[in-house]
DNA sequence: CCAGTGGGTACGAATTTAGAACTCACACGT
DNA sequence: ACGTGTGAGTTCTAAATTCGTACCCACTGG
């Protein structure tokens, strides 16, 4: 784990959530599911890892494990405002995903809170007073 | 590499993306860097993982490699459409690194092709007509 | 005709991953 | 008081991946 050096935001984002386990933990927490071995079963992941994907996301601020009792005490994980705000790329990833390799059943349905509807996701620009689509963007050297 | 059972999705998009490189060569590719020479030393990666990188993207059909010349052929890499439909999550994730890890200089300046402006991304709700951000999100079992 | 460039492979050494089994603290039923 | 169950992990080993160095091939320009 080199990352250190290239510090470059995707960087550090591929040395965290860069594994094949870690980016699925992040959408189960996202969608509720807060306990370790809730977490463990219905990802069908193996415990140890569980545990250092959790350590690490603890560390890097996206997750954080509180207690939900004591008298046996029992911590859950739940997202920390970073992580709140990783849904917008969670989001993408998920519908992209089930757009270009889900089977059937889509992995999560996501609403607007308030009014529990359906929502989609779009670039606005602020000086154009639009919205588009991927096609609209360029790379500004 | 057993991903084939639980394909919801996420899961799909875990095993493809879901490792330390993956994520960067699409960043690289997106931002315009196509060749393979160039990818590797933009990237510091070795060139046997970039290989299997871009044959893994390739086979995933998200990029594709096509000649540019030909006397020496000479081939480069450029999105398909399902690559080019990444494009939101990748600039979620992008601006998220840079928000909550980047040091100072931020990944890459994308903009709006027509206008060549900064653009946001946000939630859009059809039903109660308003954009929204990571707040506003139910998952909604 | 031979050094240089772009685009890769082959092959061990080092690191991660996966999974089964074990621990520890407490709670509950009897 | 005793055994069983549960949540939350840790330890240990074999198997798979990753990395890096070194090598290969086609072609071209001098």
């Amino acid at each position: 784990m080199k990352a250190a050096h290239d510090e470059t935001g995707i960087a550090a984002v591929a040395s965290i959530i860069g594994d094949r386990w870690t980016m699925l933990v992040l959408r189960d927490i996202f969608r509720g599911i807060r306990r370790f071995d809730e977490l463990c079963v219905d990802l069908g992941i193996a415990r140890p890892l569980l545990a250092t994907r959790l350590k690490r996301l603890v560390a890097a601020g996206i997750v954080e494990k509180s207690p939900y009792q004591d008298r046996p005490v029992r911590y859950d994980y739940r997202l920390t405002q970073a992580g709140t705000e990783l849904s917008p790329a969670l989001v993408a990833l998920l519908r992209w995903g089930d757009q270009w390799f889900g089977d059937v059943t889509p992995t999560a349905r996501l609403v607007h809170g308030p009014c529990g509807n359906e929502f989609e996701q779009a670039f606005w620009c602020n000086h154009c007073r639009t919205t588009f689509g991927p096609a609209g963007i360029r790379s500004a050297t």
